[in-house]
DNA sequence: CGAATACTTGAGATTATTCAAAAAGCGTGG
DNA sequence: CCACGCTTTTTGAATAATCTCAAGTATTCG
């Protein structure tokens, strides 16, 4: 199903103090010293687009942050029916502190490289120091956030707005990790295949296909290829999403 | 649209140490100078059924717990389309720290009671003691969980599943909070309305209206009046819900 | 270039919604 | 205790949205 490649181990492991996702991800408050623990009990992974991180279920020996890359977190039932229930950007943290075992499949969407944490050390030192814990439910209280408007679009929404929608959340993701200020036209790729995104807005792919399409003809987006997406007018293709006009443009 | 009774503060505030969500809410893990200090800001609020606790938007100037009932956190569409995100049972945790606005509405859907504690100082004094901390980052993560299961249900899901899973969730609650083991039938009144059932699921009220009615027929569940329920046979009830049949019984 | 994967499009089936009306349940006052 | 009005729930029929199955086309990778 997915291919079959090891996670490799990388060959020069940055200091804290040079990392890109330094001042977002779960160590963002730590102190030097304790930056230094943690330099002790970290190591780096890569993985191939597609390779599986970690299967639901399986005996988890560790914690994470996202370098660079993007994975997502899904759930998958008996009969195969899938939800993705997470999109992982860097700096987003994988793993529970004080549970073993995975709760959902971590799959690498692209390449993927990500700072490892040893799960005891990590669960000692996040006892010993407040700064860990206190960085890391911020990011959750962000994440139930985000699910829970996630549920929103999933129970609510029709499958036009629930395209544009995630498109809209892409650009705007994206928009904010580029240097560039508010330039009139938003360009960038889609980093999920049809699949991908029909498993994260609950839809089938070919229900995704045909909403894209319907998006694209009516020119709320242009494409070239099919995962290179322009968007000629923000504010129309917000006006698709369903959400209140004014709600936080450019987060 | 709701009933706009004042919320009323309680006549008697039983002290902690005599409180019966103490060792599951927030301040669960708090020493007893720690709850000498909560008791110092803290203040009881009832709501009747059916009222608003905090509109989505609103200014929020404390964060509570709830002592007894039943809330729903949920939001709402331009055109009115709601989708309820979470629901809140006694020891939920209400508000976020750090944040002043309501992300969502909270409704009482029974005869509600809530200690609350006024923000700033509840933030100060988190941000002194770790237990709060690190109670509120265990909730949060179990909260999340949820949510993600939600996920699934709000987007793979029949509506059959769905109101199965619905039914077999409150059961299984009403279960751990009741004192008896084991018992074959299990019986419980739903504390949701057709509509708020609804909400939950992303149906319609006529479509949970159905689904019920199908499940009755069939035998799944029995019916007393519209709100009664008995389930002669959870394992059949499980078998509708698409889980896995192995996952968490009675947890 | 060829094979494999990803994507698009069409037609018909299915599921859930919408609109409409009737039935059941609930609380109040006579 | 019952009648009345109101809310909640059920049920029906028609409609709309999405899914399923089935080709066919485009793209990517070796």
């Amino acid at each position: 199903m997915t291919t079959a490649a090891k996670p490799r181990p990388a060959d020069r492991v940055p200091d804290c103090v040079d990392c890109p996702i330094r001042h977002r991800a779960v160590c963002a408050r730590c102190e030097t010293d304790e930056l230094q623990e943690l330099e002790q009990i970290k190591y780096y992974r890569s993985y191939p687009a597609g390779q599986t991180v970690v299967w639901a279920g399986d005996r988890m020996d560790f914690v994470a942050s996202v370098v660079s890359g993007i994975a997502t977190l899904s759930q998958t039932m008996e009969d195969g029916r899938t939800q993705m229930v997470g999109l992982l950007l860097p700096s987003d943290f994988i793993g529970r502190p004080g549970r073993d075992d995975a709760t959902y499949d971590v799959v690498a969407t692209s390449d993927l490289v990500v700072c490892c944490f040893r799960k005891r050390p990590f669960e000692t030192l996040m006892a010993r120091t407040p700064h860990i814990g206190q960085r890391l439910l911020e990011m959750t209280l962000d994440e139930l956030d985000a699910a829970r408007e996630w549920m929103l679009l999933l129970g609510r929404k029709t499958a036009r707005e629930k395209i544009a929608s995630l498109i809209a959340i892409i650009a705007r993701r994206d928009a904010s990790l580029r240097p560039t200020g508010a330039a009139r036209e938003v360009v960038f790729d889609l980093p999920l295949t049809r699949e991908a995104m029909a498993d994260y807005l609950g839809l089938t792919l070919e229900t995704v296909s045909r909403q894209v399409s319907a998006l694209r003809k009516e020119g709320v987006i242009r494409l070239e290829g099919t995962r290179r997406v322009t968007i000629p007018d923000f504010e129309r293709l917000l006006a698709e999403t369903g959400d209140d006009s004014d709600g936080g443009f450019l987060v």
